[in-house]
DNA sequence: AACTTAGTTGACGTTAACGTAAACTTTGTT
DNA sequence: AACAAAGTTTACGTTAACGTCAACTAAGTT
């Protein structure tokens, strides 16, 4: 394949760099989340899908459905001259903040559990050295 | 069933409880994450397990797998008297700190480019009332 | 021309996390 | 005693998110 891509990436490309499988990349696609143009029969990912990959495998991280994930992807898209679009993606944004706020906090809580759980056991390392010191 | 409880549970009190379905608890129990007692047949829930119950429903929410809830909760359970033990936690228990800080950061990613559709929204808005007034 | 190397489209398999229905026992009620 | 309510186990169904072939095609190599 020496046809010239710029820098276009093939989806074996795209799925290295991503360190995903060709086959996720193709489902995402299937689920919407990914519209890359073709040459022939072949994906061609520019910026702009590889972009958009990212936040998908970041929404993954955070725990989010595809489906969620979707929505999310929706709110770049939205169509900034129609009055009706706006309203609803503001609604939307904020309600994604809101989730993201709580989840933050779930993660607060269980970092200061785990804080706790990490000098209760540091602290019975401790005791067990002084006590080999006394022996 | 007028059998005494105290502060125990049967599973369909704490399902509603909790916000969960019986079949859900059940399946938890199955995958080793909860040991109620029981009253013959009849498991009973006390404040230990609600309290189990609500770290797994927070380790969901966090998008962690039952597996990975499952060495979780086993973080509170290690035996403090045991050298290898002691070690094998805090290993485990840096490690979940890890995780759970980069999951952060990933919100907090996200919500800077929340906040940034959610202000070129408002944005857009105005242009609008600008254009509505003109006229 | 023959061959290897991506890439493509089905189609079926798999794992996780339950939902749902069936058949049965135990308790408490009428 | 008959029955309804709540519990139990067993087993099959379902959805999401891919994995894993299989069969085929287009492009470049020898």
């Amino acid at each position: 394949m020496t046809t010239f891509l710029g820098d276009m990436l093939t989806i074996t490309e795209l799925a290295r760099e991503a360190g995903v499988t060709a086959r996720a990349i193709r489902f995402y696609e299937s689920k919407g989340l990914l519209t890359p143009r073709r040459a022939g029969t072949t994906r061609i990912y520019t910026h702009r899908e590889c972009g958009r990959l990212q936040l998908i495998l970041r929404g993954k991280r955070l725990g989010f459905s595809l489906t969620d994930i979707g929505e999310y992807l929706d709110l770049y898209d939205a169509d900034p001259t129609q009055h009706d679009q706006i309203v609803l993606l503001l609604d939307k944004v904020n309600n994604r903040i809101g989730e993201l706020e709580s989840q933050k906090a779930d993660i607060d809580d269980t970092l200061k559990e785990l804080s706790s759980v990490r000098a209760q056991a540091l602290a019975a390392m401790d005791d067990e050295s002084a006590q080999a010191a006394q022996a």
